[in-house]
DNA sequence: GATGCGATTCACT
DNA sequence: GTGAATCGCATCG
């Protein structure tokens, strides 16, 4: 399944589970995605240019992490997915925790409420306790400190299998910055309505010193 | 060898 | 709702 353009993926992920069990159990459920592509096709994408020592996990076998650190304070995690050949991963951006929750708290002292707890890339991985320690890990293997489960366990009782759910809608939205074809291509994956879906960002990102 | 930018979050108003 | 802080990576010469 993850062998597939993470454009096709990335909706997959959504209502998948990821536990981690690297301290106390942490469970979070998926509730917002963004797909980047391989060579050419995607300038967002760390793997647009080329292969190098710090992206290598996208180019590596799928249902691994690509985690990477950016803006010099903040981890995030990515499960990598594409096409034989082809690289591409697909960056859990935001989940709503569903076990564990204590312990996310926890790592995330100054979220203000359980909602915040994984609304956010790097929210997400700081409250699994997820690091650059991890990248290039097997999310597949059953005995690995982080797990992917795209058959949720469905604890609370309700069906909770991987897909969005046909009632609660499934958003998307092209990227802003990614010119030509790519355009067309919706990158971004959410579940409507979901309280845990960060809100739209600005496009730009402000500019830095009095000048 | 040096410079610019980035898939963000937090604190304050 | 807005502004500021932060480190590493990739690119250019």
């Amino acid at each position: 399944m993850l062998a597939a353009h993470p454009t096709r993926t990335a909706p997959l992920l959504l209502g998948a589970h990821l536990t981690s069990d690297l301290g106390p159990t942490v469970t979070i459920r998926i509730t917002e995605v963004e797909a980047y592509g391989g060579l050419g096709e995607d300038p967002g994408s760390h793997a647009h240019r080329r292969r190098t020592d710090r992206n290598r996990a996208m180019f590596g076998p799928v249902g691994h992490a690509y985690v990477y650190f950016t803006y010099g304070m903040h981890w995030c995690l990515n499960v990598v997915c594409h096409e034989p050949g082809v690289a591409g991963a697909v960056l859990i951006r935001a989940g709503a925790v569903v076990h564990g929750t204590s312990t996310a708290q926890g790592r995330r002292p100054s979220a203000r409420s359980d909602r915040d707890l994984a609304r956010g890339p790097a929210r997400l991985a700081a409250a699994l306790g997820v690091t650059g320690e991890l990248d290039g890990i097997d999310l597949l293997d059953p005995d690995g400190p982080v797990r992917l489960s795209l058959a949720a366990p469905g604890h609370d009782g309700r069906d909770t299998r991987a897909g969005p759910r046909p009632d609660g809608g499934l958003g998307t939205g092209p990227r802003t910055g990614v010119s030509g074809a790519g355009a067309a291509t919706p990158w971004r994956f959410w579940v409507a309505g979901d309280p845990t879906v960060s809100p739209h960002r600005r496009a730009a990102p402000g500019r830095r010193g009095p000048g």
